[in-house]
DNA sequence: TTCATTAAGTTTCTAATAGAAACCTAATGC
DNA sequence: GCATTAGGTTTCTATTAGAAACTTAATGAA
């Protein structure tokens, strides 16, 4: 403890900083196809187009952009086999699976508390 | 079960259905500022600007239609009060506190986890 | 008496992003 | 030769996000 290194200490993370790089990262993980696509491949390993069937409404850019950012923060490996036309496959990592745990929690508030939203939106909307 | 009726009962609620409404609500929470915004007033209740100067980065603008829309969903209440100038609160509800609990676990997974990702973000680039 | 301040927004304008649709590649079967 | 397939990329437009200015009503200071 008399050592001044711990002066030098990261600053504790804070994602309500905006300069903070966990904030950074929540920005990426709190968005609606990133929930999607890690719940369905912590279910099981996927291919491009099957992806894109699995979410409804998905366009192909999208799709692959988030893949890419999904693989450079180690949540999702790409697998490409050379085959014709090729074959490419997405698994998730031990990273993702921890991460998909908790997105996991919104898909089952939303469909669990369908009917309490829709009452509180009948209710605003009367007013 | 003779009755007819089960035959016309909601189908099963599918976030990857975008026709669904538990899709809809899904889009909704998995919002960068949402996450914030909940997660805030989970511990305790708070005043606009309040909000506005916890959450680094976030415009009065998307503050005021983000808060509009969690009171819609029956998420957090607000309420004014005739004071000049006007004080008017946010306050969580039962509900939003079921969603807080969620949408905590991004958060802790954020903080957390961000020395692997930036680890996985190192490695992805050096190639 | 005019000016500045405050809280909680709304309005306006511009820059970034999302989505739709077309295009690309390379091999294979018809 | 022509269509098909998987896994993308490119282009174009429409929506959205964010920055900045404006609003309202009362109060206190100059």
């Amino acid at each position: 403890m008399s050592d001044p290194a711990h002066l030098l200490q990261a600053p504790s993370p804070n994602v309500f900083d905006s300069a903070c790089p966990t904030r950074a990262i929540l920005d990426r993980i709190a968005d609606k196809w990133t929930v999607l696509l890690l719940i369905l491949l912590a279910r099981r390993t996927m291919r491009f187009n099957e992806l894109r069937r699995g979410v409804d409404g998905l366009s192909q850019k999208v799709l692959s952009q988030t893949l890419k950012s999904l693989e450079r923060d180690g949540l999702v490996t790409r697998t490409a086999y050379p085959t014709v036309p090729v074959t490419v496959e997405y698994a998730i990592t031990p990273l993702g699976i921890d991460l998909a745990a908790a997105l996991d929690g919104l898909r089952r508030f939303a469909e669990d508390r369908l009917p309490d939203i829709e009452n509180a939106r009948a209710r605003f909307d009367a007013t």
